[in-house]
DNA sequence: TTATTAAAGTGGTAAAAAGTGGTAAAAAGT
DNA sequence: ACTTTTTACCACTTTTTACCACTTTAATAA
């Protein structure tokens, strides 16, 4: 699948149902459903295509039980999961956990992170957002901003 | 066979009993009941179609039961091991001992692994989960391979 | 053993909650 | 200006919850 593009912003109903803005529509493969499900380290969810998920599901199908690690990884990384589609108007309803874990109010954040979807309440996006730009010029503070004239400008 | 994709949050009625979700429901192969014990290395419940169990049994079985170990290991992993089935009106019913064991309360979490499904007490599962999610990177890396293009995000 | 009592398990249902489908009007895009 | 997309509803269906009443199994005491 080729990377999808765009970050999008878009409000939920009553319901927890919201639309997924035809510019990012139209670059999914509507034909086999979604998977959403908890990010690990992020409080946002993530929407892979069916086809996706099933071919990691297959990896993940290898790995031996009875290893204590791989069972907490299939426990974590599936943590979460529901399968969801577009309705007849072209909305997807936010199954009420995934909302709760998510903090997902009014204003939603759909955004395309490679092969993947992101969706994020808006507040929280900013945040994260912000911390990741904080954290980046501190990084690059520390790594090229020495006063010996040599940094990057 | 595909796998399992769902993880639902339920409650308990007075009984222990509470209804695996349809749309879980929908997924499993209802013909011939299902077994249920407990998790090897964490406190939660495991519940596998008849199909999957006898796939398993039939590795276990290939196991030499005259060293030792071997006997110790087959005690172990069937210790507890019931059969359940849905009844009338979709719910299934924990046994005592089993909800005693996987400290099972009120708030359940009932969630796919693959080809099986975890029933765990809530509270427990949301313990797991966090604990996992510190050292998930790790637990990827180690679990899944990485930097190849497949691994996992 | 058998009678008595407690605990575990079954079946069903009314009411609440969650989810579905649709539409008119507002907003945005062309 | 007109077409497309989104919002904010409403009405309806399905699923779940919280019960109650009953049957079966297990446990205890006579």
């Amino acid at each position: 699948m080729s990377s999808l593009i765009g970050t999008y912003e878009c409000k939920a109903d009553t319901k927890g149902r919201f639309m997924i803005p035809v510019a990012l529509r139209k670059q999914l493969d509507l034909s086999n459903g979604f998977v959403l499900k908890r990010a690990v380290f992020q409080p946002c969810l993530e929407l892979y295509s069916l086809i996706e998920w099933e071919s990691l599901m297959q990896k993940v199908n290898k790995l031996n039980r009875f290893k204590k690690k791989n069972n907490d990884f299939i426990r974590r990384f599936t943590a979460g999961v529901r399968t969801v589609d577009f309705d007849s108007s072209g909305r997807i309803l936010i199954p009420k956990e995934l909302a709760i874990i998510a903090k997902m109010e009014r204003d939603i954040i759909v955004s395309s992170a490679v092969n993947i979807v992101e969706i994020w309440d808006k507040s929280l996006y900013e945040k994260a957002i912000n911390d990741a730009a904080s954290n980046f010029a501190d990084l690059a503070e520390e790594v090229m901003g020495q006063d010996d004239g040599n940094g990057v400008s």
